[in-house]
DNA sequence: ATGGTGTTTCCATTGGATGAAATTTCTGTC
DNA sequence: GACAGAAATTTCATCCAATGGAAACACCAT
């Protein structure tokens, strides 16, 4: 794959730019020279660059000048961003009862970019070894409980179990909300291999399944409050 | 306001591609038409900022290639963000609250892009006859009851209230969130003037007040599960 | 003081972004 | 089913905006 075919159109700047905004969104930067030497870009370029997403208000500085973080504007879209996705509020229900009845913590997940399925939603467990907040992480779709199921690879049985799979130690059980075109997310449980055993996870699978078809059938009713 | 003297420095590519996305997101425009006029862009340059946009699936478009929406990866990263926002989880309980003891909807908001409110969380209420999800939306900081209240513009009483201020035959009341600092946010209440009279706007007031200071208590703890 | 790192300004160069125009595709309408 | 009008898309010559090296500047640590 020497010199990718310049794939078609695009603009270099935009781009950088974009590549920018995920990366301090991201959190996977926050000064300059960071955010440099991650995009692979001259400083100068980058400092433009960060200036220009500042000066929209997609990035903030920290009160003090240092580092950069995700500014109000992104904050504003991502709201309403996740606001369309009206899977979150119906499923909360689902992911409350969910965790009342098994103690672990419980997310709802949808196709997030690329290849990757994206945890939206979580209710945390209540044991106190517990797994915590993953919500804006993307997880591969190839080799995760919560991936399997939004590609539709999942047994009769209704379910996925995946062992130390994404994390060590980690077992990932999830079942899929299924809609008139095809899979809509993925109800999961995540928690520690210990505590899900097979006869466990099971368990906690068929009461996945059953919650997630119940969601489903409530999609099916559409939205009576009109836009 | 002939020749606004550049500001300062910022990539124009960068800048009308954030325009777009912002456009886009904020669910003002659709097709690539639309984006275009309102953007005040030539329809290819428009067409080729937004093809940027798409393959970094910061945008969308619908399955048939009709229009544009917010792509996945505006949905992690705002997902991200407002993760961030730890006021999110921890106004749960108290909108909840007032919802139960009103009935109206209760929103949480932060000071959003430019001067303006952010909602950013809301319970919805109970009455039939209700406000409903504002969430991701903003109103201007002068002339709204959360403005005033983030503006630091509070009456001796704690809270305040606004009648048919940013929408007519509606009324709001709100107060703050404070922090060391200054105010981190706000509480309100949102509904029809006719349920809203004088003598109920000062009760739910005194309780928005009540339970707004209560989550500042509770912010003073700061975080025990660090990063 | 001294070197090192991160940030910012400056500016000459050029290649990337631009948008008018042409082409194709998609509407509806008669 | 053919026609007009709008929208979407492609193309390409022009030129201006984005670029990045260099140098100045601001902060530290030592």
């Amino acid at each position: 794959m020497p010199g990718k075919p310049p794939a078609i159109s695009a603009t270099r700047s935009v781009e950088r730019a974009l590549t920018l905004l995920a990366t301090v969104c991201g959190g996977q930067a926050s000064t300059l020279a960071e955010c440099a030497r991650l995009t692979d870009l001259p400083a100068s370029t980058a400092l433009r660059l960060l200036r220009t997403l500042e000066q929209g208000e997609f990035v903030a500085r920290e009160e003090d000048g240092g580092g950069y973080r995700a500014g109000p504007r992104m904050v504003q879209l991502g709201a309403q961003a996740l606001g369309h996705e009206q899977l979150i509020p119906l499923c909360a229900p689902a992911l409350q009862s969910i965790v009342g009845a098994t103690g672990e913590s419980a997310y709802l997940s949808v196709r997030g970019p690329g290849s990757t399925a994206l945890y939206v939603s979580i209710v945390e467990g209540t044991h106190s070894i517990r797994h915590s907040s993953w919500v804006g992480r993307t997880v591969p779709l190839e080799g995760s409980a919560a991936g399997a199921v939004l590609l539709g690879r999942i047994p009769d049985r209704g379910y996925v179990t995946l062992r130390s799979a994404v994390e060590k130690d980690v077992t990932a059980i999830a079942a899929p909300i299924r809609r008139p075109g095809g899979i809509a997310g993925a109800l999961s449980i995540v928690g520690p291999d210990y505590r899900l055993d097979p006869a466990t996870a099971e368990r906690y699978g068929l009461l996945l399944a059953r919650e997630a078809s119940a969601v489903a059938r409530s999609l099916g009713v559409e939205e009576t409050t009109g836009a």
